[in-house]
RNA sequence: GCCCCCGUAGCUCAGUGGAUAGAGCAACUGCCUUCUAAGCAGAUGGUCGCAGGUUCGAAUCCUGCCGGGGGCGCCA
């Protein structure tokens, strides 16, 4: 939240008036982590103080006493504490008056933002290979890509989610064979797929004995699983989009071509590679094999080409997982090569997820799959205990304690929080009690501890929307969304909100509060892509 | 050898330039005749991997080292 304007306006006149500069990058008006240290604290005299050449507590001082003669609204007091902070204690009107605000934006206004200029993104995640159902990490990672989509949406962004589906190549021909081994009884090599999904496939397969042919009809199966897995975590695709589409269309050849213009490509071993070595790549890749076949990277290209220069996103995002941290250079230097500025690709690694049981491998079918852990915790424990740390944190999941822990887990003290008020606004109808209008709610009744420390959290949440949103961090909301919880659950039970011996006025101020406080966890749980439900 | 990520309480993780470093789980002590105890309150628990450097100020930025994970294909 930023800080009252009257505030801020306060501040820059005083700066201006000592001379000093209130754009300087580094001063800033923060909310102090303490509250013993005011409501707003700037630190504009520890920056410039030795620019000055006076002591920082002296600048401190001359601050201080500047901003209270201009009276800016809402300022009760001014303090120079520490090395030379000068914090501001606001009256509690302040607060009062960004509850309003809260209320009067709603679920759908309050926490939105338009950081976009107007920029249409895709965001391209999970994309696993349809050779095998979906294993916990592509949960996490998918997890992350849609709660980012889902944020950078109520940053004004464009976003299209995108899967890039795998189907073509080698991994097909593998899957056919192993489909095509198993259907005959025979036993499946080491470098085939051994999971017991291909045998029940295998068991329904009715086309003929050709690999590819098998192959495709296996990977059009697991697709369609891989599809109703990811939308019981809420996560829906805008395209599925087919390498095999790209190949077959002609588009690599085409890349090939426009990279061969710009003089990027050369023969060489019977090979046509890329001097990706030139573009920031450790060396030269291959683009065409030296048997006709394109590589990955060249489907890649092309792919990517058809994203900037055929679609024309702005910005593309791919959320790949660490595994894949290898390829990097070579498709930034891909991108650049067709001359796209590599600035409008950010490529998000998400970290390894394992399990403390030990390694995964899908060849050899001894992975937990995303599906056995949704049937095990729940859908909304899932997708939040995904989203609970950074994804540059690599996890490492003891099944055995998470499911212990899930039914103290944080995803149902967020969710309990959203039940209780929601249980109060049935408690006060049951009582007859209907809630004012909000022209007609004094807010001001609100003085106590608890319902103020509830308003100061609350308030940070555009603050929070957009650092997740500019930083890529989902579990930013997360971190948030708990903190509300919890100072909500201690509010409910220090302050009663209906009956008792609560006057009316109060009760009215207090539905109201917790309706702010309920707005704040439903656009939080939306975010992250976990359900509020109303009770529990 | 080179590249990326991580190292914070017993465990899982927040905190990434500000003033006494936080939460959940585990362990300890209290709190339900009152809007949902899936909750609250209190106490316990930390050389922020190590060593330098930058800064008025470093868990946070830079360098080196140690430890863990991932990657360096005419595989995808």
């Amino acid at each position: 939240m930023p800080a009252p304007p009257q505030l801020q306006q306060a501040l820059s006149t005083a700066l201006l008036e000592l001379g000093l500069d209130p754009n300087e990058p580094k001063v800033r008006l923060s909310r102090p982590a303490t509250s013993g240290h005011g409501d707003w604290s700037s630190n504009a005299a520890l920056v410039c103080a030795k620019r000055l050449g006076v002591p920082p507590r002296e600048v401190a001082n001359q601050i201080a006493s500047k901003v209270e003669a201009l009276q800016p609204a809402h300022l009760k007091s001014v303090e120079v504490a520490g090395a030379g902070f000068v914090n501001f204690y606001l009256f509690d009107s302040w607060l009062h008056e960004e509850l309003q605000q809260i209320l009067v934006q709603g679920e759908e206004g309050y926490a939105r933002t338009d950081l976009s200029k107007g920029e249409r993104v895709q965001i391209e995640f999970v994309s696993a290979n349809p050779t095998g159902p979906l294993h916990v990490g592509n949960g996490w990672w998918g997890a992350y890509g849609d709660s980012l989509a889902r944020i950078m949406e109520r940053c004004g962004f464009d976003v299209t989610r995108e899967y890039y589906v795998n189907d073509t190549g080698g991994q097909i021909r593998r899957l056919g064979e192993s489909l095509l081994k198993r259907k005959a009884g025979q036993q499946v090599g080491e470098d085939g797929y051994q999971g017991s999904y291909v045998a029940e496939l295998a068991a329904q397969y009715r086309g003929p004995d050709d690999t590819m042919e098998a192959g495709r009809w296996a990977a059009g199966r697991i697709l369609e699983n891989i599809r109703s897995t990811l939308s019981r975590l809420n996560i829906v695709f805008d395209e599925w989009f087919s390498q095999a589409s790209i190949e077959e269309s002609g588009a690599v050849q085409e890349t090939i071509d426009l990279l061969d213009k710009r003089g990027l490509v050369y023969e060489e071993d019977g090979a046509i590679w890329l001097r990706s070595a030139a573009l920031g790549d450790s060396r030269d890749r291959v683009l065409i094999k030296s048997n006709g076949d394109p590589t990955y990277l060249a489907g890649d290209i092309a792919y990517h080409r058809n994203k900037f220069l055929i679609r024309g996103f702005d910005r593309v995002i791919d959320v790949f997982g660490a595994d894949h941290h290898g390829q990097v250079p070579s498709l930034l230097a891909g991108v650049q090569a067709l001359g796209v500025d590599p600035g409008r690709l950010e490529i998000r690694l998400g970290q390894m997820v394992s399990l403390a049981e030990g390694k995964m491998s899908k060849r050899q079918g001894n992975f937990v799959s995303l599906d056995s852990l949704i049937d095990d915790l729940g859908p909304d424990a899932v997708r939040l205990l995904s989203l609970m740390s950074s994804i540059d944190q690599a996890t490492t999941l003891d099944l055995d304690l998470v499911r212990k822990q899930s039914m103290e887990n944080p995803v149902y003290y967020i969710q309990y929080a959203h039940a209780r008020i929601s249980s109060i606004q049935r408690f006060a109808q049951a009582m007859g009690v209907e809630r004012v209008s909000l022209d007609k709610v004094d807010l001001s009744l609100l003085t106590e501890e608890a319902e103020l420390r509830l308003i100061r959290v609350l308030i940070k949440l555009p603050e929070v929307v957009i650092e997740a949103c500019s930083d890529r961090e989902p579990h930013k909301v997360t971190t948030w969304v708990r903190e509300l919880a919890g100072t909500f659950h201690s509010f409910y039970h220090d302050l009663r909100v209906v009956g008792g011996d609560v006057p009316a006025e109060i009760t009215q101020a207090r539905l109201w509060l917790v309706e702010g406080v309920r707005i704040g966890l439903f656009i939080g749980l939306h975010l992250l892509g976990v359900s509020a439900p109303s009770s529990m």
